[in-house]
RNA sequence: GCUGCUGUAGCUCAGUGGUAGAGCACUCCCUUGGUAAGGGAGAGGUCGACAGUUCAAUCCUGUCCAGCAGCACCA
């Protein structure tokens, strides 16, 4: 038989008969990695240890040590043995998919009844029985026909189905955990055994559609989490944890920032508290855009169902759209508005008011657009999806010419605003030709190199989706990473050479003639509601000083201090501080807790020691420490540290 | 929109086929206390809405509304 040559990550190679496995190569090597292998990396590629291996190659030997190889095999292999227990526990129910996902798996069944939790207690405890069983793992190689008859012949049309799409040069493997099989790419552990029995757990089921098609049957899908130890497993339950402490719906209510209800879905009801996040936002964009060379103008929210139609929107956002009808007195038909979801249309009507020269572009216009949208009643999710809202939105009405200077001029605009607002790390996605578009390829070509050349010209790397633009050009995605790691897409630019044609916007050229603007669509927040439910949850309620509701809560130890506390609060008001007394017949105790659960930065203490000296006791939040103050000095830093970022 | 779950006091949640309870918050009283909950009393609810079953429904059934998780959606 051939000799074939190993290279192992240290460098060094051994020789082997060809068709030689990477198990019987683990064994080779040593009886404990024999027993600890899980898998093998050959030339890059992911194998099980039964898979032959049939020329020299690079192979690295896992084990669960091996984090990344470890939790995917652990996550593929516990999908396999969860669906084996169901199918233990129901005979009846058919099995689907199930992949492994970001920090677990899940697999989708076909069953009359819901799995409720009680079931899944046993299910979990049925895999832990697998588990202990040892089972081998086995696999074969099956040929097509074979596979079809054998899964019609037991009742499971899904696995038929699947067999169908797969393409026809790839070999169909099964998998076998004891008599339990599955078709599967592979790879997968030795035996059942090698998963640790303490470190998944099921988390939850749901519906999801059969293939993601929302008009194929409904399956049920149950979630479960893995890692390659207890510890890990406990670490990420704490860290889910920690993420629904930052939930911005709770911390929402605590800091009695908003709320929603029923007559108004989708829609929010700002408190003070939250308002106030609100408008200090919108005034800082406000600076900024004035600043960016931007001008503001602000447009209808009702507007005749004619102007849609011209724009296309009645056509293909219809189902999105709060139509009004109004009845007027003596009117032969009623009138129909809609309320607009998008500024853009109104934003070419102003554009198309006097005549417009060339000289005239690029022209930035802006507007903190309130639209409204009709969004299916499943997509809403505290502010962060809503029906209602405003967009920090502008549209740049250029000359393709000008698309990749001012391209480079919003990247640039956008990271100074995400850098104020304490995000550091984020990403740009350029989203290329889709099949069904129009326009010419040249353009396309130009549109995309020009978004392309401008990321690289303000020193941004890209990532691209193919075929994800829309039908008329690219677009680039800002998304942002927050303190807990997840990525939220905000900011937005979009080329549109569509909307100018449709509603007849036009410019007199250098050269006398008429000619069509580009428009760029544009973002960076996305809209304010969802903006500040990002801050929240990314700050944990504990939002910069120069966004916070309330900066300074002056708390009276005895209330021979009240009108002193009065007066500081006076002193730091005068300064443009938000500032409080808070004067209760409370100890000083239950002040400090309320207003640090509360999430105020500051809390300034007064007892008679400080109205005699005219200082303060200050505490910042979550800061044990605390430091006297004199007036002045206290009015000095608060006057300082609230001071928005573009004003420092 | 789809599947499942949920809806009881401002909040978090118990509970029962015979019209309801706790803790916190709120109001009042006592307490003037030095940096994360001092003590006492009181007030507060058409039990999401509408039908049905029943002598009787907050509880059972149905429809609707809203919320939650996931899916689908996010020209």
């Amino acid at each position: 038989m051939a000799q074939i040559s190993l290279t192992f990550p240290d460098g060094n190679s051994r020789e082997y008969p060809a068709g030689i496995t990477a198990g019987e190569v683990a064994a080779d090597i040593s009886k404990s990695l024999a027993k600890k292998a899980i898998s093998a990396t050959v030339n890059g590629a992911h194998f099980d240890l039964q898979w032959p291996i049939t020329g020299d190659s690079a192979i690295a030997i896992h084990t669960l040590q091996d984090e990344v190889q470890a939790n995917e095999l652990v996550r593929h292999d516990l999908a396999h043995i969860m669906a084996r227990a169901v199918q233990e526990l129901w005979p009846d129910v058919k099995v689907t998919i199930g992949p492994v996902i970001k920090d677990g798996w899940y697999y989708d069944f076909d069953r009359q009844e819901p799995f409720t939790p009680e079931d899944l207690g046993a299910i979990e405890k049925k895999m832990k029985e697998i588990i202990n069983l040892r089972d081998p793992v086995k696999t074969e190689v099956w040929d097509r026909d074979v596979a079809v008859k054998y899964y019609e012949e037991r009742g499971e049309p899904y696995k038929v189905e699947l067999i169908d799409s797969i393409p026809g040069d790839e070999p169909l493997r099964m998998y076998w955990h004891g008599d339990w099989q599955d078709l599967c790419r592979g790879p997968h552990l030795q035996h059942t055994g090698q998963v640790p029995a303490d470190a998944f757990k099921l988390m939850n089921v749901a519906g999801a559609y059969w293939r993601g098609d929302s008009s194929r049957p409904m399956l049920q899908r149950i979630y479960g989490t893995a890692f390659t130890s207890k510890e890990k497993l406990k670490a990420h339950l704490t860290m889910l944890e920690e993420a629904a402490k930052r939930d911005h719906r709770k911390l929402g209510r605590e800091m009695n920032l908003f709320h929603m209800q029923e007559e108004a879905p989708g829609q929010v009801f700002w408190h003070p508290n939250g308002w106030t996040i609100y408008t200090e936002l919108q005034d800082y964009m406000r600076r900024k855009q004035r600043r960016g060379g931007y001008v503001e103008v602000n447009t209808p929210q009702v507007v005749n169902r004619k102007l849609w139609e011209a724009s296309g929107h009645w056509g293909n956002y219809q189902e999105n759209m709060f139509i009004v009808e109004v009845d007027e007195d003596h009117a032969r038909e009623k009138t129909i508005n809609a309320l607009k979801p998008m500024n853009c249309p109104c934003h070419v009507q102003v554009f198309n008011q006097g005549l417009k020269s060339y000289r005239d572009l690029p022209l930035r216009m802006a507007e903190f657009g309130s639209c409204n949208r009709y969004e299916p009643s499943g997509a809403l999710h505290g502010i962060m999806r809503v029906r209602g809202f405003t967009q920090d939105d502008a549209h740049i009405f250029c000359t393709e010419d000008q698309i990749e200077a001012e391209t480079k001029i919003f990247i640039d605009f956008l990271a100074d605003i995400y850098a104020d607002l304490g995000f550091t790390g984020w990403t740009i996605k350029l989203s290329t030709r889709p099949e069904k578009r129009i326009g010419s390829e040249e353009s396309w070509d130009r549109v995309e190199a020009a978004l392309g050349n401008a990321c690289k010209a303000a020193g941004y790397d890209y990532e691209i989706q193919e075929g994800e633009g829309a039908f008329y050009g690219p677009k680039l995605e800002f998304t942002l990473t927050d303190a807990i790691g997840r990525e939220w897409q905000c900011g937005t630019l979009q080329v549109d050479p569509n909307l100018p044609e449709r509603l007849d916007a036009n410019y007199i050229g250098q050269d006398g003639d008429k000619h069509r603007p580009i428009m760029l669509h544009r973002a960076v927040l996305g809209s304010f509601e969802r903006f500040i439910g990002i801050l929240i949850e990314n700050s944990e309620g504990k939002l910069p000083l120069w966004l916070a509701p309330r900066q300074v809560v002056v708390a009276s130890i005895v209330s021979d201090a009240d009108a002193y506390c009065l007066e500081v609060v006076e002193a730091l008001k005068a300064k443009g501080i938000r500032a409080e007394a808070d004067l209760r017949n409370e100890k000083i105790n239950y002040k400090v807790r309320e207003h640090s659960v509360g999430k105020v930065p500051y809390i300034l203490a007064c007892g008679m020691k400080e109205v005699e000296e005219r200082t303060v006791s200050t505490r910042r939040l979550g800061e044990k420490q605390t430091k006297t103050q004199t007036m002045d000095e206290i009015v000095a830093e608060l006057a300082s540290v609230t001071t928005p970022p573009d004003k420092r």
